[in-house]
DNA sequence: ATCCCAGTTCATTTCAAACTGAATATTTGA
DNA sequence: TCAAATATTCAGTTTGAAATGAACTGGGAT
């Protein structure tokens, strides 16, 4: 027998995982990130191997993989030595950031097909110039949607000025 | 011996491939994808096949799929009974529809959390809101890059017109 | 009416990724 | 330095989706 799907907050946990997979994410991840968007953290990993049923070594992965996606953030809790996990203030610009990646890599792969691809006519050239277009802007778009989202902009500033002052 | 990744064009429709896996579609989707933004068709099933080294099966459905995202359109050709396929002349407006979709359902999942996270707590609703927020934003985004790359807008319009005039 | 050709469907196989348990490494505290 | 607690790594297993071959369906042509 599944486990109950009638409390609201473990049914979006495990949407947000069947979700995940969608773009290319293990399950695992997904429910650890629906967690926590939930319960907030900060959590440790026995606490939630045990809560979300699974191994302590894949939530020890996939903690660190949303850690590298920006979405966890790892802190200290006074007395414990465990490690205690925790949404980040503010994933979002990050996961735009690594979405933009993504979408990078992909003009980039068409940048390496354009010298080539007028062997295959000039209808091939337009079409895949179209493409890139549309990845060009894809970018554009997310990034500017960044913006919307970044509070960590002002603080890069705030660092790069310190720096300045520090060398002088 | 794998096949030789020494062309540019063969390289890229591999390049397409592994990138479909990473948003959710099958290896062979996304090759199929690649080999007609080169290419551009039509092309027969038993052709694709042939070319891409993958069973007639595998091609049938993929490229049905396809068809349902908008990316390929199936032509007829005179004098010949087989199915064709070409590249649809603008499929991205179609893409981002689907994408719009799929958050959309993230939003829905959202909502139906929302009158059940107080149980959670007061930093759980805000989390949970700053979380709508941003695939609202996202969605929004999405919205108006389609409307640079959708050519049925103008025509949608005119054919509401069209049905207001014969109401009268 | 029958044969042939092409597309689809389906049961089975293949394969890659996710997940796990156990071993190893690392950190902390005595 | 050792022992205890915790995290990470890794080899093996499990799982599920993707791909296949074969059977089935439909639609023309002869």
């Amino acid at each position: 027998m599944g486990k109950s799907l009638q409390n609201p907050l473990d049914r979006f946990v495990e949407q947000f995982g069947i979700a995940a997979k969608q773009d290319g994410l293990p399950r695992i991840a997904g429910r650890l990130m629906g967690w926590f968007v939930v319960h907030g953290g900060p959590a440790s990993l026995s606490e939630l191997a045990d809560t979300l049923h699974v191994s302590r070594a894949s939530i020890s992965t996939n903690a660190r993989l949303l850690e590298q996606l920006g979405v966890l953030e790892r802190v200290a809790v006074p007395g414990e030595r465990q490690d205690f996990y925790r949404f980040a203030e503010n994933p979002y610009a990050r996961l735009l950031e690594s979405h933009v990646e993504r979408l990078q890599t992909r003009v980039d792969h068409l940048t390496q097909l354009m010298p080539h691809v007028d062997e295959a006519g000039p209808d091939a050239v337009s079409r895949v110039q179209a493409m890139r277009e549309f990845y060009d802007q894809a970018i554009s778009s997310s990034e500017s949607l960044m913006t919307q989202f970044d509070d960590a902009a002002p603080r890069i500033m705030r660092a790069a000025n310190e720096d300045r002052a520090n060398l002088g």
